[in-house]
DNA sequence: CATGAATGAGGCTTCATTCAT
DNA sequence: CATGAATGAAGCCTCATTCAT
């Protein structure tokens, strides 16, 4: 059914070792994202990855183990993505794809329980966090702040800290993602989408006497 | 109602907090707020509170109980707290003032603690999250949301939905909370308090081609 | 029943909380000698001792760590105790006296279980055998070699290196506890008690060209 | 009867083993010497035999069914070794000779492992420690047993009880093989070889009034 | 009211055993 | 024959909850 052409004589049903760790992971994702590291269950992981719980001890020493394997090479690389969309236009420009890729990376299911994840299981394991702040946030900081830079200079945007500035730019994002999968429907409908964002943003870094154009 | 000349006036749903049960709060806010509900431990609660395990359970049926009436009697009264002290002055002044409260408010210990509670454990307990969202946040920003109204149609501000201005204000001061708490060190030091905070948000929101003053 | 007067008036049947760690050392021992570290269960250490599972860990850090108390507490304090019944008589009368108890002591239900333990399992824990080694082996060995040196003064015994001459003999004392609880009916019918090791010992030990007496 | 010509003539109970099943009973017989019953772990038997854990199946039903086969094929054959060395000389030569052998046969690497074996895992099934008395200990009892008789005859050894006296001289020579093996090296260091053995030996069964050669 | 010893269900982890390749 | 990935029963341990004092 999937494979195109009869190229995989005996490989029907076959159990693909090269992919467990894989599996196992994604299932980590999901419910480490759902559960919270306490909360999570092995047994769920296992039966969420199709396979059994002791299998997953083939792949990973302990559960903290495999919570390491998550950040490390399913969290960190996601999140590292976004900065390479951002390449190309003015610094306004790229300001506001990179709001837009943000948000929506964060908008599929399980995105604002990582968050919420990152914000508060981490510090649990300061090792982790440290590993996590360094490859993901620090250098997305830079990232970013090179562009309020750039706009700085050319214009674009008014003299300020840019670092500050990006802290600013990524509460909003991430305090949106979370509220948008808020419980409470009251909380979910107000919160709609980037435009707000971006308007509030640009607004907040536009030169002095400007009239925003947005 | 609660006149201490009757003997048991006022025991709806389970016997009132008087003075031990406030301490077991405080210390069940505490330690939720940096364990979340599944990593607390009741022994730890316990001993915060300079009470025995045992005595918990005198006062709260069970530990989803205890976690329930903090939000109820600890965490939602505080949030209130902010608005009584906003009366008077040009919306732009009650602006700042709102986020300097807000901000001196969090900065007392464990002020990040009950932040990550409400961002984190909420989720599991939908009616739990309205109730918070009713009580709290709703009346919030009303009070907020008035004063952007007040500030749009007299000039001190842009034109914009005021709701959206309110998400994005407290998204600001919420996570810069949540990071100047933060266990790692090279976020705590990047947030250094509410005059950069203020400065963004009086830059989002002034009018089109002034120079904002501050 | 066992009070021999009135004096304690509501201390019936009451669970005596400082004879906890003694009963859980006393089915542990018991436990750990039937079936080794191992093969020892908690579940049935704790049932022995007329407690839950959990119980045990109000005491005991684990299972390790019981076992280090069991060596600790009632192996070693048992070993030694065989010493304190050597004082007096000649050299030829204490060292018979020594086989003797030696074999009372390890007669009853058990004793084989601990030697057999000592022999193979403490060799898993270095630091516990090295502790047991010197606790009680060593200052064993002092004590008998003592008594063979003074025997070898006064003419009871002949010269010959006592420490090894104490390995001999608890060698042969070791083997026969051992022995004496085998569940062949052919072996254990074999070894029937300390007088022959006695006369063994006493001809070997006996000075050249004398008529061992017993 | 177990002719070549045929192709299946001898596989009463279980496969027999030829030349990957010696290996793994080698593997096996180091492991549970070291570990015990309990503590082997088919996996290091696997590696030490160098075949895969699953290997082992093919040739042994089970952990117990293995450590039965290494009783059978590997302890008892080498526990009845010893005796086809003895014969010649003076009943005083052969009792040295087979001290001696026996010590030489026990230095070997891994000896250790076996004689803890058989003191302390046969204990929990009574009909292979019944086998293994009955192939290996009561005959070579009774090889030294005779030795030992004619040498009361012929005035090389005093009158005593011939089976007490082969119980001394393998208790002492098993014991000290243990020692030897030990990991405390305080124990270790104190036994020396065989030449203590002898002498203490001889000196307990020489007869009354003799001075003893050695 | 208060204590803290005791409980036992439930989770993580190990490892003998199986089985598809 | 041989492999080694996979299984799942069973053990250790934790901790919310109960209860005798």
């Amino acid at each position: 059914m999937s494979s195109p052409s009869y190229s995989s004589p005996d490989t029907r049903w076959r159990r693909l070792p090269e992919e467990r760790p894989h599996q196992i992971l994604e299932a980590a994702i999901a419910e480490f994202g759902e559960h919270g590291i306490g909360g999570a269950r092995l047994e769920r992981i296992a039966s969420r990855a199709g396979v059994s719980k002791g299998t997953i001890y083939l792949y990973f020493a302990s559960k903290e183990a495999l919570f390491r394997e998550v950040v490390r090479q399913v969290v960190v690389p996601r999140m590292r993505e976004v900065e390479r969309k951002l390449e190309g236009g003015t610094p306004r420009e790229q300001l506001e794809r990179y709001i837009r890729i943000q948000w929506a990376h964060f908008e599929h299911p399980g995105a604002a329980a990582w968050v919420r994840l990152v914000l508060t299981e981490l510090n649990g394991y300061p090792d982790l966090a440290a590993f996590y702040h360094a490859e993901a946030i620090s250098k997305s900081n830079e990232v970013v702040g090179a562009i309020l830079r750039r706009g700085m200079a050319n214009g674009d945007f008014r003299k300020m800290d840019p670092l500050a500035a990006v802290s600013m730019i990524k509460a909003i994002a991430l305090m949106h993602v979370l509220w948008s999968h808020s419980p409470v429907p009251g909380v979910r409908a107000r919160h709609t989408g980037a435009d707000a964002i971006v308007d509030f943003v640009l607004h907040a870094l536009r030169p002095d006497g400007e009239k925003a154009s947005r």
